[in-house]
This record gives C-alpha cells, sequence and structure tokens, in this order.
DNA sequence: TTTAGCACCATACAAATGTATGGTATTATT
DNA sequence: AATAATACCATACATTTGTATGGTGCTAAA
C-alpha cells in the first residue's frame, strides 16, 4: 500500500472524521469545501488517487458512497494525542505522537480523544499502561468518574469527586494519594471524561 | 413514543439494516424501491410520520440526512451472541440473549462477532466481568493468544498453548486448573481469537 | 356525517451530486 | 529534456435527490 501524500492524508481523516462522527461520508462537495477548493473536480481526482493507493472504495454514481478499506473496516487509525499519566502527570503532546488501530465499534463522540495511559495508578479501575482511554471533552464530570484533568501542565487520570469549594483527585492505586485543588486553581482544568477504554490483546499475546 | 404502523417499522428496520450494515443512511429512491413504491412522495410522507413519532431525526436538504435517534442518537442496539464464561463453561445460546448499545456507525466485519464476558478467570488477562470481546474467527492461535473455544458445547475464554499432542488452555486465575485436550477431541473446536477488548465506562461510573 | 389518519399515485422543480473534459503550474524523476 | 505525478482551476452535463402539490381510496373515530 502506497504512502499517501500530506493533502490525501488530510483529506482521508476528513472522511474517517465524518464517517466515525456523523455516521455519513461527505460528499464531494462537503470535502471542497472543508479543503477550501472551488470546485468538485479537484475532489474527485484525490479520491481516485486515494482510491488507487487502496484506502478508499468508491461507490460510483452513490452519492456518498465512499467506503473505508482500512484492515477490513474493522479497525480505523486514529492519532493518539500523547501519554497521560494514571500515577504521576506525564505532558500532553501538542501533535500525535503515535496511531493506534481503534475498532471502529468503539464509541467516538464528536471532538473526542484518545490517550494512551501510562502508569498504573488505576490497576484498580482495571485501566492499566498501555491501554487507550477515549476521552470525551463535552461532558460535565460527575462524582466517581474517572476523567482527565491537566495540573500545572501535566495530564493526569483520575477519580473525580467534588467537594465543597474543592475536587478531589483520586487513584485506585493507594500507593498514590489522592489530590485536592481548589475550584479556582489557576492551572487546573479537566479536560474531558474518559467514556472508554480499548485494549488490543497482541500485546499480551506471547 | 407513539406506536409505529406495520409499514413504518418495515421502513425503519430497512433504515436500520442499511446505517448498521453498510454505514450508509439510504436516500428516499432506495426506500422507495426496496418497498416497491413507484415515487418517492410516499416515503417521504412514511418518514415524517416516523420523524413525528420520534424514531429519527431528518436533516432538510441533505441526501442520505436521516438520523437514528434510537436511546442516543450515538447508539444502536446490537445482538450479543451469548455470554462467555471465563470461568466455568456457559452455552453460546444461538439467539441474541442480550443488546449492547454499539454505535450507530459499527459496521460490523463479516466473520467477527462479539460476547460478552462473564466470570473472573481471566482478570489476571486484565479482562473483566461484563467487558466486550471482540472475536476474529479466522485467524490461527499462536501459544499465548486469548481464544474463545467451544468444548462440549459450551464456550471458555482462555489461554492457548500447543503442546505436542494436546491442547492446554489455561485462565490466568489459578483457582481454576487448566484443560488440557487431545488435538483430536470430537467436541472441540477454537472458534476465534479475541483480537481486543471494549468497556464502556459508564458502566463503572458511579 | 364529517374528520382524521393511513397508504399510495402522478407530476414538477430547484438544488445537489457525480462525472467528464480541458487547462495551468509546480515538482521530482528519468 | 522529457515524463509523470501532484495540486489546483473552470465549465458543462445527465442523474439523483429532496421537496412540493394535488389526487384517489380506505378505515376508524367523533
Amino acid at each position: 500500500m502506497k504512502e499517501l501524500t500530506e493533502i490525501q492524508k488530510n483529506i482521508l481523516n476528513f472522511i474517517i472524521d465524518r464517517i466515525t462522527g456523523k455516521g455519513l461520508p461527505p460528499t464531494l462537495a462537503e470535502v471542497a469545501e472543508y479543503c477550501g477548493y472551488q470546485n468538485r473536480a479537484t475532489v474527485q481526482q484525490h479520491l481516485w488517487a486515494i482510491e488507487k493507493k487502496g484506502f478508499i472504495k468508491r461507490n460510483p454514481k452513490l452519492s456518498r458512497g465512499i467506503e473505508l478499506t482500512l484492515s477490513n473496516k474493522f479497525f480505523i487509525p486514529r492519532p493518539i494525542l500523547g501519554e497521560v499519566a494514571a500515577g504521576n502527570p506525564l505532558t500532553i503532546y501538542p501533535d500525535a505522537t503515535d496511531t493506534i488501530e481503534l475498532p471502529s465499534i468503539a464509541y467516538m463522540p464528536k471532538d473526542s480523544f484518545l490517550l494512551r495511559v501510562k502508569g498504573d495508578s488505576l490497576k484498580d479501575a482495571y485501566i492499566f499502561s498501555g491501554d487507550v482511554v477515549i476521552v470525551n471533552p463535552n461532558l460535565q464530570p460527575k462524582n466517581g468518574q474517572i476523567v482527565v484533568a491537566v495540573l500545572e501542565d501535566a495530564a493526569v487520570v483520575k477519580r473525580f469527586y467534588k467537594k465543597a469549594d474543592k475536587i478531589e483527585l483520586v487513584s485506585e492505586n493507594p500507593e498514590y494519594k489522592p489530590i485536592l485543588i481548589d475550584k479556582k486553581h489557576p492551572n487546573f482544568k479537566i479536560v474531558g471524561i474518559v467514556v472508554g477504554i480499548y485494549r488490543s490483546m497482541d500485546k499480551i499475546a506471547v
């Protein structure tokens, strides 16, 4: 399978976003608008190139007839934004560091993103180093939910508990002590809520 | 939510089939063809009725702009083939016993299927009761991989090890003893390999 | 008896959609 | 120097698509 150019990658990612987000492949016009093109013929040519390289399949004459052919449609490559500490904080990298083949059954709400967990402070919540967590930034955290938070420019994954005027972030692992943060702490922000985890088994298989 | 008529149910099922099967909602013309109608206006009226009763949402002017609003527009109930024992064997039921809320974008690949794990014999492999495992029946098992096997009409999830003339299926949990099976055992079959697990977090959140 | 809902039909129309053709410019390879 | 691939543009065309309007029966409720 040949490599895609940067522009082709960009278009393919847009198509994947639409399919996994809205559940609806885009029309040529929608791709053109996203890319800022003045016509659909340019998109047509890009799609033809992407199809020739084997990443999509087009159903001729059919509106929105773009299918993904990635690994049998079962897995969709998605960027991992960075690594997040379950134990001690780590920085979230601004650019994607890695990609994972995420199963298409995994629920990816709009705007949500992936982080790979490092450390074992959540092992009693059955989340382990190497697991990929799906983070939804559009939800309000409830007590007991597992959240991703940024504290002093570093990210942590912990259980969230709301107290009178403070927020408590606790690890399941008793080795790590709970963190207490004032609600008005300037360098604290809830990034999102962990809505699911995915683990590929080939890491474990010998 | 009002009841649908038989015809409306039929159309809604066709729409769900298309979305979950092909990943593409149908056009009015495709529904009309499926129903044997001579025109799209009839479909339009049916869709209007189905939308009025709250089962779908239409995006005006947008081709294939039919969204499902069942429980949450992201999720569609899908059958789980059965429960599979990580500890003691359980039968795989021929009919769906339960449904999992899968994203509406979920194309299930032709042969793969889902099983919900019951029991704790795999807890040292970090698979827990309630997790959904993704099973691929088209792979040859390698030593150390986690497989789904049928033994005497019951299914188990265990680690696979190939011996000289026998197959050993072991649990991670020492409470359960390894199973040794002759390769030519008549009522033994490897169903597939666990390629991944998916866990929705709202089960765990308090 | 009137009204409402259901289940179709036919026809018409503007906009959207995929496709086709031909053009320009840049870059990398041969 | 020639060729191919990439990355756009403009214009045109036949279908497809969603929508609108109006009509015919039928059935059940008010």
